[in-house]
DNA sequence: CTGAGGGCTTGATAAACATCAAGAGGACGA
DNA sequence: TCGTCCTCTTGATGTTTATCAAGCCCTCAG
């Protein structure tokens, strides 16, 4: 493992505040591994062997049933994933796999499970990390609920554009069929919603979208904190 | 607070491994309250001042949004709700009303905080259970993007019909408008989706349900564990 | 260059779901 | 007892979303 990974995952509000030895023991076990793009890492169903750290590329975590697929999220840099089944010593509920090429850390489960019994610094930072993804998670089944795909589109477009600096242009960080699949509609639908929000002063040129009217997009889209809000 | 009650929430899960001490310090602290059906104990975006434990009655979180409504979910005795946000001493992301008369057991957040700060076992606790609450909403979240009405409705009966003893008879523990607004559809909606169960051997009679043929609603509903079953 | 394939869009159609309106039946208080 | 309110159901209608089919455009390999 490279000395400038290991930094950045030492960084992380998740490992920060644990002990030099906990972490050298976590990390020590653990493996950096590249993996190529479309590959499936997870199966829904199978145990968790690993907690998952994202330090290049990105990563789909999705589900299936009864021939139906629906993404449930992604994961970007510098980030971990199925914390809860490692946790838990249990069943994943969701598969994943690399959107492209990817660089992820893999640690043990088992060693993840005995750092926090070791670390009490360590059991704290899991529990502020799991308040989060459990909150992301009622945030995201809020947005599902309340909005339709439309107003989720609007809203989404409000986040990527805050994100990216609020200059009025935004590029879309996946494909349009992704996107479709993380909004919950379909590609054709997405198509369609963009061309509802072209009166609102939305115009797309591939990935690119620029905005004409911000103060119209938002009175359609009404972003909440309560639902849009990562750090709330 | 009666020494029934203690012992019950001493029983509970997430505080069982604590020490006495710790234990006796937050039930000092805490409160025990009884409150009216359709009173409304916290409104969303509100500090969460105190974790909540259900004694008696049901309550129900739910969410708003631009005029529109959702059940989040509900609480029956003997379980605590708004844990996460207690935690991270965060703003409350769904609105909490009873639904009967409720007897509650409210403690005091800020003592939640500093106990798991003094007492390891509690904090180990606290990770299982916010392991298990993301998983809950992650199921619910599966169940909302991948079924439809019917299918959700077909599976909750299903899932009635085994915790009530699997003898081809349920009780509904909710009003049908309510049990609408738990599968995300219109109450006359949900009338509509009985009718679409008729042939599946599904009976209504008022808030009795009879199912006379089971292997069919199962075909119907294909139940999954990785959705449906809670302690998975 | 050429053809194949994929991403994206559009139109037509169908299914799912919501809304509006009306009415049956039961609970409850005056 | 009567009227009122509420829950639940049903029908008619409209909206939202999905599906199916076709076509455009771009990329890329042969």
């Amino acid at each position: 493992m490279r000395t400038t990974d290991l930094e950045v995952v030492r960084g992380l509000r998740l490992f920060c505040s644990m002990s030099e030895q906990a972490f050298d023991d976590l990390v020590q076990a653990a493996y950096v591994q590249n993996f190529p793009a479309q590959l499936d890492l997870i199966h829904e169903g199978e145990p968790a062997d690993f907690l998952y750290v994202v330090l290049e590329g990105s990563v789909e975590l999705y589900t299936n049933w009864n021939g139906r697929s629906a993404t449930m999220g992604m994961v970007s840099p510098v980030t971990t994933f199925i914390l809860a089944a490692v946790l838990k010593d249990a069943i994943c509920l969701m598969s994943a796999r690399t959107c492209e090429r990817c660089k992820l850390l893999l640690i043990p489960s088992a060693n993840v499970r005995a750092a926090f019994h070791r670390d009490e610094a360590f059991s704290h930072a899991i529990i502020i990390e799991l308040a989060d993804c459990y909150r992301t998670v009622v945030k995201e089944h809020k947005n599902l609920k309340l909005r339709s795909g439309v107003e989720r589109l609007a809203n989404k477009l409000l986040h990527y554009h805050t994100v990216q600096g609020g200059n009025g242009r935004v590029v879309l960080p996946y494909d349009k069929k992704l996107l479709a699949s993380m909004l919950a509609m379909t590609p054709e639908n997405l198509s369609r919603a963009f061309n509802t929000l072209r009166p609102y002063g939305v115009e797309v040129n591939g990935a690119e979208i620029t905005f004409t009217d911000l103060k119209g997009l938002e009175t359609l889209a009404k972003p909440n904190r309560l639902i849009d809000d990562r750090q709330v």
